[in-house]
DNA sequence: CCTCCTACCGAACGTGCGTTCTGTTGCGCG
DNA sequence: CGCGCAACAGAACGCACGTTCGGTAGGAGG
């Protein structure tokens, strides 16, 4: 137990450190440093920069699409679902601020193969907003229209969960509101008097 | 009149290089061979990398706030304005990738003052998007709703901008239609009949 | 013709990086 | 007890980087 313990330990500080610092920035001595382990001790666990890089994405898209999955089980209907989606991006932006900042920037300066491998998990979490805006879609929209509507909704969500603009969890709900009313009614509707549980 | 070409290519150069490898892993040696320079020639003409990338972004940015205030100087009603906005984002987004990759992604590298000076000529950009929005807005919405309004849009805007999404201009300018009837109107809005000249 | 000055170039300097080599400690196990 | 392996650490290696230094060619001006 003491080992893993060791392991969540160094891919936190590396998070950290280069979320702050971006990928080339940070330095494995810095990682070392902030994980309480000699630069020679670091590489006793892993093999190199390029695997830190990797562990800490490969935490971070676990736990986003797991929380995305749980908040959407859940949901009964498609705006629910879309609302839960809304809500986790919005969430995860406040709570894992780092990982998310690693997602969105860092994740191209992978090496192959594992940047496919974090490329497929990527996917996985663009597949479930493709579904989610499918099932709410009214007019049959081809899967290239659904798909560009998907990027849409996610750059908007990175759009602001990067930017310091989540205060709090609770503000990160509220918005999550907001957000949502928006890219369902569109900025012209006059009030927010939608029909909602 | 040469003098000024060189310094052109320059920063042509470096806006290639830097849009492809990112600021960091872009060498100044690779910057001076795309120009066509020695190491030490490209030195004679500017002070530092960090001025390369300063000369870059302040180059871009005045490019793409002239476009758009060309763009908008043409429209009359505040509907116009808004589709000459993302029409303008777009065609910049397909025509200037490198120099729109610099501006998200690379702009924060900058030392200060430097910095400061690109952050104003950003915000002269999101001031703009602002305006935009707050002509468009049917409901008293307060500056802040405003502000994340626009950050929403343009965060629509650089999520399918940044991506291999435009694969032409013409193609930028029926995506553009469409990001805008989404944004105005919502992702639910059954038909495309809206009332427009 | 000599003198500047602009426009360069080759080579080097110092630094910080990722990575590796050579240990050393201490604990589990026979 | 002693053997071996896991868990480290100190120091170094080699390389790539940003930057600078010392020089040179050539044209303009007197």
């Amino acid at each position: 137990m003491a080992i893993e313990d060791r392991y969540r330990g160094i891919v936190e500080a590396a998070r950290d450190v280069i979320a702050r610092r971006g990928y080339h920035q940070a330095s494995t001595r810095e990682i070392a440093r902030a994980a309480d382990l000699s630069l020679a001790g670091l590489y006793h666990y892993v093999g190199g920069k390029d695997e830190l890089l990797f562990l800490v994405l490969d935490r971070a898209l676990d736990t986003l699409i797991g929380a995305l999955d749980a908040a959407q089980a859940k949901a009964r209907t498609p705006e629910t679902k879309l609302l839960a989606l809304i809500q986790t991006h919005l969430d995860f932006g406040f709570r894992q601020a780092a990982d998310l900042k690693i997602i969105n920037r860092d994740w191209e300066l992978l090496e192959e193969p594992r940047r496919s491998e974090i490329a497929a998990k990527r996917g996985e979490y663009l597949k479930r907003g493709l579904a989610t805006l499918g099932d709410l879609d009214p007019r049959g929209r081809s899967r290239d229209e659904l798909l560009s509507a998907t990027n849409l909704l996610l750059g908007m969500l990175n759009g602001i969960a990067t930017r310091p603009f989540l205060r709090s969890s609770d503000n990160a709900r509220a918005l999550a509101g907001e957000v949502g009313a928006l890219f369902l009614y569109g900025f012209l509707e006059p009030v927010e008097a939608h029909h909602d549980a």
